[in-house]
DNA sequence: GTCTATAACGAGATAGAC
DNA sequence: GTCTATCTCGTTATAGAC
């Protein structure tokens, strides 16, 4: 059995890609893992520090993941199909990008969780534009930010349609030329 | 004076823009215009209602300003051109696309909203692929798409980075080829 | 690390007077 | 159309026992 904290993480992670972080609660948390909701406030003081987490967490998880497709991918094509996947995924289960979700939520999160997000969507990009860079793309930043910017919209339009190919409809263009 | 259900209307799609509709109360809205609680719910019963109508609202608005274009634009990159500055705007008031908070809130919204939320998207993208198709695209229906999709992610990367540039360096690239 | 118990507050919503 | 008054519930958060 997985720790409690990384229950809550998981758990947490999850309801914040569907209804979105400040629409859950402890005590959502808490029933849902079985536990009273001062064990989810042991864990985490306060909510916000549990949204810190959350970001900080996916940021890592992201760049460990883009450092294992360098072992199983060969192209640059094949890498960011692959990151195309995983939020096609998304839309089976009525999830956006966590992060997109905390985005849309930037007004009420702390400056602490504001800074995590841009460092998120900072790393992003980054490696994006080394991908377009190794197929030899005139503007690979740019290119970087037209694919992340699709790539955020078109999760958000394809789970309001239920349609998971509309993220292709959107992203193949940048794969396919 | 513009009447209260107007001024409540304005109120209300500012604030979605800002912090999100499940992130003001009808208390917030009360005390901004002046009034008690109980008269935000003498013009719209339940919370859900609002919703209803603010998308409504701008759907019909944004079909009304799409007509009046046809006057004041004479091509259809101007027309498009347009739609962008208008997102533009928005970052300087920490606003994105009220539709696209509602998109990013779906799962907390009245399948009355959702259905409307659709709507509204598909008149959007039914006059961006008119315009593609204005433009000789091949394939104005998947353009239309790609646009509107990075349009909405922009915005959200724009207000997070406080960037209104990184939507021209998102979109310039649909209207100037 | 988890529990019981509770504080302190704000939310959506309604009844009925004016 | 707006008011006063109130209800009911859920929320974040804490103190202190086990």
């Amino acid at each position: 059995m997985t720790d409690t904290r990384t229950r809550i993480l998981d758990l947490a992670e999850d309801l914040t890609q569907t209804k979105g972080f400040n629409n859950f609660s402890y005590l959502d948390l808490a029933a849902a893992i079985g536990v009273k909701n001062s064990s989810i406030h042991y864990h985490f003081k306060a909510k916000k520090d549990l949204a810190l987490a959350l970001v900080e967490r996916l940021r890592d998880a992201h760049n460990e993941a883009f450092k294992s497709f360098e072992h199983v991918y060969v192209t640059p094509q094949e890498r960011i199909g692959a990151l195309i996947n995983h939020f096609k995924c998304y839309i089976q289960n009525n999830k956006i990008c966590m992060c997109g979700m905390l985005a849309a939520e930037f007004e009420t999160v702390s400056p602490e969780v504001r800074k995590a997000l841009s460092l998120y969507f900072r790393d992003l990009r980054t490696w994006l534009a080394d991908q377009f860079a190794q197929m030899d793309d005139p503007n690979p930043k740019d290119r970087a930010l037209q694919f992340l910017s699709g790539l955020e919209g078109a999760t958000l339009l394809a789970r309001l349609e239920s349609d998971p190919a509309m993220i292709d409809r959107t992203l193949d263009v940048f794969v396919k030329p």
